[in-house]
RNA sequence: GCGGAUGUGGCGAAAUUGGUAGACGCACUAGACUUAGGAUCUAGCGCCGCGAGGCAUGGGGGUUCGAGUCCCUCCAUCCGCACCA
């Protein structure tokens, strides 16, 4: 075999590493471990697309190079194989999901392994296999039988929490619960019958039951999270979104907020991945003030950030869904309100949204008392304030919150001026935390910051609020009115939830005659037959689709374990994620989700870590490239992209793939359209050349490449090390296969390094200083490199170096036999190969790293520091083979460096000699 | 509006701590070898200029002997959040 026959080569080898189990990793090691893992995808019917590999490719390449270091390496894949796609499918066909969601695995596998990954398959995971969901319900139901003690920080079973309301009641509990917890002594909590006390109970678990207003998707028929929802519609498919009031499972992620917040601190993900979560989580620090309300008990309870602005506050405001907002409301008002109240309600979000520009609002009649001044104040109703944050209810300050201002206004309030640096204009408020406090009686004086203190000082003294830590992070819902996913292990006995036993799980999911929801509005569990434990009702609802995948990166340590969820020495072994890759899209989504869930079985005591991933990178998306031809107007002529300025043309989506360097296969194009068999090209320089433009990569815009067709073309090596040229890792980009050529044409010129003619050869001659000085110079900064992710620059390093033997006609096992190494993490299968041809019994994969061998590392270039006036210090360095001349001449540039401290420049000097590297002052 | 990121040839991009800007690849041009070439090899390729030389990293300003890199400001594009009190 003369020629690279990369189809061959590669059909080989990945048969090899198959049948040899070559990346099947033992949790028994004397090797340091390495854990290395790409977000697992979701299996959808339309396969993977050029852009899907990216982030596993790198992945890939860093895994092998860490197996060359001699890591002991987890380099698992899975499938995130529960969702939304498939449900709907099996809507329209009536096919299974399970069935579908199998045919789509199968292929992804397919094309996974073309690509040559290294994954050890003997640990595939997939969150829709009982096996697998077995330990989502075990946590589940961990979860439920938790409650989150303040006090020590932590999650404890609820059997402690039971044990204290037996001996003293709540009162000296600090737990995360519902916000109407009522205090109960223990006479009280003993003298509950058993219903009364697991509904109490909710109040604290870390799942629980409560009536909460939900993102209610009828066209879906199922209830969508916050994160699932845009402007008001469903982000898959696009329906229309509305609130309405279910009973819902729900995950006490709050109590969780601050850990998750500091959590960020000790881990290495990218800082707009953190700043996201932080401002998710939106931790802010103030006070809870009460304010009485004239001839009323009631008490508006208000959230502020700044209590040092208190003597400002000329109204109130109440969130139109706010109970207190109709209890406040005169007799006279009660109509005005109603009807604004029912319109707020009738309001979608995006209406809401995008109207962001008109002050609205209602007078509620009623008036409270300023706690410090005794002043009336107005109470009014707007749609600006929002029921779910904070208390649903502003103290509004009008000269420091632009809101508060414009309400003002428009209601004509006073503005009443509270801090002297305030500078006000006619239409904006100034929010300063500059000056001193005027106006404010006992804060006259102190500047915004001490006054916020002493504010909160005196509303405890006084007893009418309280120091006040706010988040808005809301608590997550967990429960879905869908079919695929993970049943929910609980049964209702007299209305009262009950968990599942260990031994009855998985709680297998049941077959359903349809995918619909019931008759009854009744989720679709509603139609499984016998769907009873003992006669007592299962839970109807699903799990979310982000419970699998809160926890899946453990079950890789220990896959098969049927009687724990992991094991304790594989967790002992394992510990976390060293390196985690995968879209920036899930920043708020699974990648807080399991946080949280990593966070809780820490508490737990059963993982040893509380943050999962050390390191997390996220890839780039890759978008589409469109082509277009120019169609001339009522005619059936297409014009080239540099004409058509010479016509009126409409712009028509090609086919990507009948496309090449944008230049258009007419005859393919013809065949497929066949309105345009007859149509006249007026072409350019003999081409029709298309235009293009970046746009999302979809069937219908004709811009979908398949990485199959590639590796059918170049091989899955060329592919491999295309996707890495393409540019940083990080960074989004349009897919353009313009260029793939260049890196097939490196590895066929590799290959020839190795070959005589149409014979395999290579000599066992001493390498030549030049020689070395390529291979060294390779591996240095291939290491580095690969080291800080820049897989980029790597692969234009190895092309300079095949180049640079290229033309030293370089054929010794010397220097190809590290080359081999070092390429066999980007292009493993054409190494595999050589390496074998080069004599070798085992996989290259076995083979140690060069770099790391003393023999390998060499000076390249020769470095002379410099101290200048006894301070500041400059370093000259030389490449190694520099002359005498030269090196006298560097001495020359460090008496310059010493005159330009006396004002002098350098370069005005002398003349830097071409084998100085570097002058670093 | 707030937060984050990015802006360098015809194109994808390099430049790791401030030190010869444009490595490497694509496209393009010329040449060689060929019956042929969608193979291979050699050379050229930021802009202006015949030239010496000048101008160039989104615009403007600053720090520095020296700025793509640091600071200020403005502009553009992308992403995230969106009335968060």
């Amino acid at each position: 075999m003369a020629e690279y026959n990369f189809q061959e080569i590669e059909k080989k080898w990945q048969a090899y590493w198959c049948d040899q189990k070559v990346y099947e990793v033992s949790n028994q090691s004397d090797k340091p471990k390495y854990y290395i893992m790409d977000m697992f995808p979701y299996p959808s019917g339309a396969g993977l697309h050029v852009g899907h590999p990216l982030g596993y490719i790198a992945s890939d390449i860093v895994a092998r190079f860490k197996r060359l270091k001699g890591y002991n390496v987890l380099h698992p894949m899975g499938f995130d194989s529960f969702g939304l796609p498939a449900e709907q499918y099996a809507i329209q066909t009536g096919q299974h999901p399970a069935l579908t969601t199998e045919q789509n695995i199968n292929r992804y596998k397919e094309q996974l392994k073309a690509l040559g990954f290294s994954y050890d398959w003997s640990r595939e995971v997939r969150t829709s296999d009982p096996k697998f969901y077995k330990w989502t319900q075990w946590i589940f139901k961990l979860i439920y039988n938790s409650w989150y003690d303040n006090k020590q920080d932590k999650a404890r079973h609820i059997d402690d929490l039971i044990e204290i309301l037996e001996k003293e009641g709540n009162q000296n509990i600090d737990a995360a619960c519902d916000v109407d917890t009522p205090i109960i002594s223990a006479d009280e909590w003993n003298s509950y019958s058993e219903k009364e006390q697991q509904l109490f109970l909710l109040k604290y678990r870390l799942t629980y039951q409560a009536e909460t207003t939900v993102n209610w998707c009828p066209a879906l028929g199922t209830v969508l999270s916050n994160d699932e929802v845009k402007d008001g519609f469903s982000e898959r498919g696009g329906h229309p979104v509305v609130k309405k009031k279910m009973p819902q499972w729900s995950m006490r992620i709050t109590a969780y907020a601050d850990r998750l917040l500091s959590g960020l601190d000790k881990i290495d993900w990218p800082e707009p991945i953190k700043e996201m979560q932080r401002n998710w989580i939106g931790k802010s620090f103030g006070a809870e003030v009460d304010f009485d309300v004239e001839g009323s008990e009631e008490k508006i309870r208000v959230f502020t950030t700044r209590i040092d602005t208190i003597f400002g506050v000329s109204f109130m405001v109440l969130a139109p869904e706010s109970e207190l907002a109709i209890k406040l409301t005169t007799n006279d008002q009660k109509k005005e309100v109603e009807a604004y109240v029912e319109a707020a309600k009738n309001r979608s979000e995006r209406e809401r949204m995008s109207d962001t520009k008109h002050v609205s609002g209602v007078f509620t009649g009623s008036y409270a008392i300023h706690p410090f001044s005794g002043e009336k104040i107005p109470v009014y109703i707007a749609d600006y304030v929002l029921a779910g944050y904070g208390t649903g209810a502003v103290m509004a300050v009008p000269s420091g919150d632009q809101r508060d201002f414009d309400f003002a206004k428009k209601f004509d309030l006073p503005i009443p001026v509270i801090n002297d640096a305030q500078k006000l204009t006619e239409t904006e408020a100034d929010p300063t935390k500059e000056g001193k406090i005027i106006n404010s009686d006992f804060l006259n004086g102190l500047s915004p910051e001490e006054a916020m203190e002493r504010g909160i000082q005196e509303v405890e003294k006084l007893g009418i609020g309280v120091r006040k830590v706010n988040y808005k992070l809301r608590d997550a819902i967990f429960g879905r009115q869908r079919y695929w996913g993970e049943p929910i292990p609980v049964y209702y006995e007299d209305g009262i939830p009950k968990l599942v036993p260990d031994e009855e799980l998985p709680l297998d999911l049941p077959q359903v005659d349809e995918y619909l929801p019931t008759e009854d509005g009744d989720p679709p569990l509603g139609r499984a037959k016998d769907w009873n434990y003992n006669g007592h009702p299962y839970e109807l609802s699903t799990m979310p689709g982000w419970a699998g995948s809160s926890w899946y990166f453990f079950r890789y340590m220990d896959t098969d374990n049927e009687e724990e969820f992991c094991s304790k020495e594989a967790m002992k072994y394992w510990q976390d994620v060293d390196f985690y890759l995968g879209g920036s899209e899930h920043a708020t989504g699974h990648l807080l989700y399991s946080r949280f869930w990593t966070k809780f079985l820490y508490d737990m005591g059963i993982i040893e870590v509380d943050e999962y991933a050390k390191k997390l990178i996220n890839q780039g998306m890759i978008q589409g490239r469109s082509n277009f031809a120019y169609r001339v107007n009522g005619e059936n002529k297409y014009v080239s992209k540099g004409l058509k300025n010479q016509h009126q043309t409409t712009p028509i989506h090609v086919d990507v793939n009948i496309v090449k360097d944008d230049v258009l296969d007419i005859e393919a194009f013809k065949k497929s359209r066949p309105d345009a068999a007859d149509a006249e090209f007026i072409l350019e320089d003999g081409k029709y050349i298309c235009g293009w433009e970046v746009e999302k990569m979809s069937k219908s815009k004709f811009n979908v490449v398949n990485p199959d067709e590639l590796v059918d073309k170049y091989g899955a090596d060329t592919l491999r090390m295309y996707e890495m040229f393409l540019g940083p890792i990080e960074q989004s980009k349009p897919w353009n296969t313009n260029g793939i050529e260049g890196v097939y044409k490196f590895l066929r010129k590799f290959w020839s390094l190795f070959h005589n003619g149409d014979t395999f050869s290579v000599t066992e001659d001493e390498p030549t200083k030049d020689e070395l000085k390529v291979l060294h110079g390779t591996i240095k900064k291939i290491a580095e490199d690969a080291e800080r992710l820049s897989l980029n620059t790597s692969v234009s390093t190895f092309m300079i170096a095949v180049n640079e033997l290229s033309s030293l006609k370089c054929n010794k096992r010397s220097i190809l036999e590290p080359m081999t190494i070092i390429l066999s993490p980007f292009a493993p299968h054409i190494a595999e190969e050589l390496w074998h041809l080069l004599g070798h019994e085992t996989s290259v994969v076995d083979a140690s790293y060069p770099a790391f061998e003393e023999k390998y590392l060499v000076e390249d270039s020769i470095e002379y520091p410099v101290s200048v006036n006894g301070k500041m210090r400059a370093k000259i360095s030389f490449s190694a083979d520099a002359s005498k001349e030269e090196i006298e001449a560097g001495a020359l540039a460090n008496e310059t460096i010493q005159k330009w401290m006396d004002g002098k420049d350098p370069r005005k000097v002398i003349v830097v000699p071409k084998k100085i590297v570097n002058i670093v002052v």
